[in-house]
DNA sequence: TCCGTTTTAGAGCGAACGATCTAGAATGCT
DNA sequence: AGCATTCTAGATCGTTCGCTCTAAAACGGA
């Protein structure tokens, strides 16, 4: 019943997501948020709540659309070739990102997470649950002989994880490919078993 | 000549410095800033110029008593020492930092560095300046043979690099020593030689 | 068709923002 | 002492902020 909706609500959102993912919480204005949206102010409000519950949703359709989907695409190949692949489409996307957005995990991780309980819920589930799968990837690797077991799985993990961040953070200031790539396949060379 | 200035000018940057390393610079605001910094608005546009010029003074000032410092400190330990140490004292002040403000140099690079030419040079050139410290390290510790020498040193100070930023991220939202460690002594493993 | 509901557009709210201006106080130099 | 200069405090500038209000427009159901 009553009037339906003009805008596509997702569409929209994915223009949020776009605002917020390139210029932070705090650098993006309402008034951006209404105009790349396509719509204005007052609809912006009744479609998503407040600024911060806008940038939720946001954060959780760049989630769902960018990490999740990752990773459940790359879930069904071989161990080693599942992480490589991994860093290879966020090295791939780091460069190619003129705009420099890097991640939008990271960027939550660092403007909002900090300060705010609920972030640091949302975003520190999401770290786990990659690292997860990289636990997953390495103990697989381990038991084929792939990946070196001289480390326990979970702390291999903790690494790729944090290499993974890293690239992210480098990636927002020198986004050049062997800068990227050195880092990744340093990383590789030591992980993997040499037969 | 002419009246002296009342406040000491490296206490109030100090304090400046903390002000922007918690909350980062769309974050702070100029009253916040003169509050903690004890001064008054104009004082502060005085001696410091605008907002974005303090931040500049204090990000130096942050990168000369942590990095550079560090650096210096630890440039005369052996080298497997030397990154190790580094790495030590880095998760030590994480894992204390009940703030959780991270590292200085990361959170601009991921607010300022992206949209802001000048920041990213700053940026750049002190990730370049982490960087070479880890390259020479290891390309000594190739030299003694306690470094693996499979891939070239310049690539393995980029892996170093990428898992202290990668540690920085992660200290921002689960700063438990476990995680931060693990990331440490997996890397620290793969890269020594197995005696 | 008319009512109830929800949408739209746009004006406008009070508050906070970065930055500056005005006075007056405090100093060094001559 | 008198002057030029630079400091301090506090009010205040115009702008922008997040958010809401008003009123008209657009639909579904009775």
């Amino acid at each position: 019943m009553a009037r339906p909706r003009e805008f596509d609500e997702e569409t929209a959102l994915e223009a949020a997501m776009n605002c917020f993912w390139a210029q932070g919480f705090e650098a993006t204005s309402v008034r951006d948020l209404a105009e790349q949206m396509g719509i204005t102010g007052a609809s912006l409000y009744n479609a998503f709540g407040d600024k911060r519950s806008l940038y939720r949703q946001a954060l959780a359709h760049y989630l769902i659309t960018s990490v999740r989907d990752r990773v459940s695409r790359l879930e069904r190949l071989s161990p080693v070739s599942a992480i490589r692949a991994f860093f290879d489409e966020v090295i791939e996307r780091s460069v190619k990102d003129k705009q420099r957005r890097g991640c939008m995990l990271v960027n939550a991780a660092l403007e909002l997470a900090p300060y705010d309980t609920e972030f640091q819920k949302i975003v520190s589930e999401e770290m786990v649950f990659i690292e997860t799968f990289f636990r997953r990837c390495v103990a697989a690797g381990q038991r084929d002989g792939t990946i070196s077991a001289n480390r326990p799985a979970a702390e291999l993990a903790k690494l790729l994880l944090s290499v993974l961040l890293g690239i992210r953070v480098l990636a927002r200031t020198r986004p050049q490919r062997t800068v990227l790539e050195g880092a990744a396949s340093g990383l590789f060379a030591l992980l993997k078993t040499t037969p």
